[in-house]
DNA sequence: CATAACCTTGACGTAGAAGTAAAGTCTCGG
DNA sequence: CCGAGACTTTACTTCTACGTCAAGGTTATG
């Protein structure tokens, strides 16, 4: 009855867990976004955990930042190398090779939150915008419900 | 020597003021999202400020929170509206049929606003990561410092 | 009035991001 | 061991938002 590994889930239940379609999901992977999941003996598609999370972060960009996945994808490369750095966090190998990487992961990022930082503004901007129409409306309405309670309607 | 109404501007001078093609605004001439515009005798296309200020909004819907054109479009139509009624602001016509195109123009703006509102607030949740893990990065960076402090490359 | 620069419509093409259909294969509960 | 349902690949289709000619009409200027 020892269900081992049980962390392991087919493309049906990613599909339903993310929100998106088998075919995107295999789009992806087709892509180069997913990495190629393991697969049981029959082909059968195995994904993780952490398969799930990254569509989940790839969606947010194409949905939030509005990036095409050509350039998603080279963000997920970079997180990619990010996760093999920590996973090597341990092994003392070559440390300045160690530094480049970070430091690339670094520029990444950074041009990352750039982008998010400059939209953000933006989006507020309009917020604002938005709420000063609102406002304006408003007003309107109750001198047009002025102008009715002078002269109402027959 | 007088130059009248110059306040009409050729495609052209309107793709280069917006940055967009002249392709690009026939496409949302027909697609409705710009209204037709006047035209020469000859037949050339001849728009207003106004236009160009449409444009201008048109992208930044379509940037900032990635709309459809399609979806563009109702919110266009909305503003239009309001143009009409700002227009009509002074003929005392029919007050309630203001009220009742006002009331939808508040329930549109309201709910754009509810979507800015919403990306706004994704968006910095994203941001607050970014600059969460830019710290990590930074703190792994100074440890790797210090480690080749330690044993220097040779 | 010629001619360059600008504009017109129409038609076809394209890139990105999947959707859909077909035909066959795997898995698993009974 | 078998059948229903989940999955596989391959290939073709769709939709959006334009891009790119092509062939011709218009306007401004010398």
């Amino acid at each position: 009855m020892s269900e081992s590994t049980e962390a392991y889930l087919q493309i049906g239940e990613v599909a339903e867990r993310t929100g998106v379609t088998q075919r995107t999901l295999r789009f992806y992977e087709e892509k180069g976004l997913l990495r190629p999941p393991s697969r049981m003996d029959g082909g059968f598609r195995l994904y993780s955990e952490d398969d799930v999370t990254r569509v989940a972060h790839i969606r947010r960009l194409q949905n939030l930042l509005g990036l095409t996945l050509a350039e998603i994808k080279e963000m997920v490369e970079a997180e990619e190398m990010l996760q093999e750095l920590k996973a090597q966090y341990r092994p003392e190998a070559d440390i300045s090779e160690k530094r480049r990487q970070l430091q690339e992961a670094i520029g990444v990022v950074t041009r990352q939150h750039g982008i998010v930082s400059q939209k953000a503004e933006q989006m507020s901007e309009m917020k604002e915008q938005m709420e000063e129409r609102l406002r304006t409306f408003e007003r309107w309405m109750t001198e047009l419900e002025q102008i009715e309670r002078k002269a109402p309607v027959a």
